[in-house]
DNA sequence: CGCAATAATTGGTGTCGTCAACAGTTGTTG
DNA sequence: CAACAACTGTTGACGACACCAATTATTGCG
């Protein structure tokens, strides 16, 4: 029997979790979250989104998306408006604190993955992303 | 700015997400978590083993060890023995049942990787699986 | 108009990672 | 050899998080 570290969907889940733990301790100053830094590293790709979309492409559940919006907000680096043409939906938007928090942090947050993939030269990490992404597949991460 | 969920560092947590979800729902019906296979798995390989060295080879902490152990017992897949050099020490040792828990749900466990890996040929996943190792790297995983 | 569907929100539950504290035991050192 | 530091297993608490059910306001459809 092959222990079971030393399978790949365990070893993903391990590094997954490590990988986590390194983005935390990373924003730990800042009084971020990993999951409140991914909600900002998307509104700066697309310049305002409705939360369940926020939801959808990030994997987190609706009712997280409501506490994490409240963070940001509540750091003023992103804010709720009212959506143009649905009453219901609400556009979060990124404000230019969070733009700029998001310029302060880009190389701090370079180094976070540059440490986890430090045993792996610049060509091997290029084969491990798009193993990656293509695990992800359409699913997305 | 390139988005979150486009990192290597965040797929690795995203996928490890997914990993463990798997692995758990594949778990759901004999009762156990991943937690608790992954020490099964790693008594079947040594035959005998402390629970401070569980939490170190799996990453677990020390307190979680002692409920899973417990849980473990209860379900007679292993037991605590006293160990022969030192009285604050446990030996936790792999039942019968358990061996043959293992045993049956070998061919099951396989299938959630291959689940994971679907998108993957054999060979990408071999690679995949050389990568995440040297990322592992010493510290395990 | 009536009704299903949807967006955001609230609340509850179970799991999990982390840390602090404690008792029993071992080893070390003055 | 006696006091003290270190270690093992254990308990407890706290926060974070995934998951699900229910509620309110709003939209779209038959």
């Amino acid at each position: 029997m092959r222990a079971l570290h030393a399978d790949t969907g365990y070893l993903l889940y391990r590094l997954g979790l490590r990988s986590g733990q390194l983005f935390n301790t990373f924003l730990q100053e800042s009084g971020l979250r990993l999951r409140h830094y991914a909600v900002l590293r998307y509104l700066a790709t697309c310049e305002g989104a409705l939360q369940r979309e926020l939801g959808a492409r990030l994997g987190y559940d609706p009712s997280a998306i409501v506490g994490l919006v409240d963070d940001l907000e509540k750091l003023g680096f992103a804010e709720r408006r009212p959506a143009p043409d649905d009453r219901r939906s609400r556009v979060v938007v990124l404000t230019e604190d969070g733009r700029a928090f998001l310029r302060d942090t880009d190389q701090a947050g370079q180094r976070v993955t540059d440490e986890l993939l430090t045993p792996l030269a610049p060509a091997e990490r290029e084969t491990l992303h798009t193993l990656l992404v293509r695990v992800a597949g359409n699913g997305l991460a």
